[in-house]
DNA sequence: TCCTAAGCGAGACGGTACGTCTTGTCTTCCA
DNA sequence: TGGAAGACAAGACGTACCGTCTCGCTTAGGA
């Protein structure tokens, strides 16, 4: 058991590395750009070492992104959901925070250099975040328009905000982003939720 | 002139056989999985007679993209200046039946398969347009939030909501989208537009 | 006839200056580093127009170096023959003086950078040349020595001791040159036309 | 050092296959029509890897030439030395039994088909073991003749005799032209280094 | 003197080879 | 035994020439 450990600590450390270097040359050029030369020579770390760990480039990333994005929405998802409950007038700012926190990273997903696959992640991560936080707002009744929907509506323009505050450096404060995008979209949920028959006959 | 007509002809040919077999196979599969081989195989052309169109593959698809975002956004901008002029109750309408037409072409690109390069050309395109759109709204006075935060967030939620509905094969009708993004997205800009300035000094 | 020197006066230009950009370039650099667009540009020429001429860069080095190295040839020839009719002491002088006055176009092709073409059409019109005098010279009886033996001995001597008169940028007189290597040469042939039966019949 | 000795054996047998797969292709056809791509695939190897070990084709040729042209040499030498020390009446069979036992190759090189660059190799390689054979005869006074030139002649003379040999098919043996050029070349160089000094003041 | 067929430039094109780069597999050694 | 080192096959990259071709311009010579 005490040989397992060691082992496990070095191969642990070998792919913590191996992930600090791929983050650490995606700060410097795009996603695309970066062979596993370049991870495995950064890591100080053999080439072939690396595929011991990981299929490629692409299953590095998602390794560590898939538990890095889960463990954030995990610590994000219960505060949202005390925020609501809680009648808290900016829930979202949670989320303003987290990135305001890790500013270099989400600019370096948003600006696309991290290739569409982070990306993708990243907003698929939001969207179920949303899809989960609106079903528990409509709880009593039926939305007459589809929860997916609302949910990549506010995902979408959420993201896009972040990216434009990022692009500008930040000189907006988190809490004036979370207001802003709050006043913008709760009427937009609301409206839709309150949204009368007809309206919806008449449109569908 | 005839002269130089004829000499494009071949020109233009090679190059729009070019692009057309770059589409061709990014219905097919994944973008960064086409080779150059692969593209001047299915265009029937030499890979050297690519190389003297195209620095590489990037290039080709933004040399045609480019011309093809100006030109949709050339054709949709006065439409939809006038629909907001004329009081037109879904100006956006236009956007969403630019995006049936071509449906495959949208969803290639907004599900991430052609790369960050193209989908951020497209969003930029989207947002510059909101930005004029909201520019030309708002051109009383002052808005008192940042004109670019309102494009991004508009621009954001619209292909964010137009992703969802390729995702779900188009079930509901460009005019069912239209009406919906519509309803949520103007009670957003109008509230801001209309915020009195004791919110925005509170949360500045 | 007259529509015949119609093409020719042009044809003939544009083939003259294709071959002196050749040789021009060769002086320059190794003939397998010249390509036909180096020709074509040097001789102000289109590379299309020079395939009108040649079927590559062999066949213009060819077509021309046949025609000097034979004309050559027809010149020395009959010096030559008449030298050593005429008991002239150094008949060879004539060709060490025909590279004397062009050292750079022999030293080029001796000296390898002309290819293995140039160089050995050069060596066979010189064994072609010494077979023939050979011949005369032994026109009394049979030679006990293959003739073409014999030529192929007079022509790599004479052309490797010229290569060593290049080389040392021709510090000796041609008649020096050409002193020594008659003085080297003559016994050889002289010795062996005069080899006793026996000596042939032990070795053969 | 057993352990970079295991290393190497991979190496030095991919070496080995290469010039093996050359070899056998010059013997085919001519040096210059051979590409990377068919020694590689002739050697059963990738094409990626021949660049692993040379820069290019000439490098192949030269590095495996190198050796070879300074082995040959190098057994040659002392024999040489030896037989005209020992007053052996045909030192230089020797030399032609060499090219016996590897006609093909002499064949290709002398022929042309190997490029200039391996003629020139082998040339300079038996001009040098002449020069330094006749520097070692006339030890006792100086000859009136540059040793150079005397090489040049010497190793001129024999190639072309031996180019002769081969390209009809070595009919005659290896003995018999053996006697011959020797024959033919004593006389000259002894002839050459008895000169009284008048002909030298004459001709100088 | 005008017309007309040629020679010619310009350059697109399909090919082929180049030398480089990266990938993923494998083998050998070392700690 | 895990990791470092690096040989290797495979194959895409972007470049360089090749030889062929089509297109108009020009121009020399016979009408």
């Amino acid at each position: 058991m005490a040989a397992i450990k060691k082992m496990d600590r070095r191969v642990l450390r070998t792919r913590k590395v191996l992930y600090a270097a791929l983050l650490e040359l995606m700060m410097k050029r795009d996603y695309n750009d970066i062979t596993v030369s370049d991870i495995a020579d950064c890591a100080d770390v053999g080439r072939a070492t690396f595929y011991l760990h990981y299929k490629d480039k692409d299953d590095l990333l998602a390794s560590n992104l898939e538990g890095m994005f889960v463990e954030i929405a995990e610590r994000i998802r219960p505060l949202l959901h005390q925020a609501i409950m809680g009648g808290q007038p900016l829930p979202s700012i949670i989320i303003f925070n987290e990135v305001d926190q890790n500013a270099p990273l989400y600019q370096m997903i948003l600006s696309g250099q991290g290739g569409s696959v982070v990306w993708h992640r990243l907003y698929q991560t939001v969207i179920d975040l949303y899809e989960e936080v609106i079903q528990a707002l409509i709880v009593g009744g039926d939305s007459p328009i589809e929860v997916g929907l609302l949910a990549h509506y506010a995902a979408g323009s959420l993201l896009s905000s972040i990216k434009w505050w990022l692009d500008n450096d930040r000189e907006r404060s988190s809490e004036y982003m979370a207001a802003v995008w709050q006043q913008m979209i709760r009427p937009s949920i609301m409206g839709i939720v309150m949204l009368d028959e007809d309206w919806y006959v008449n449109n569908k």
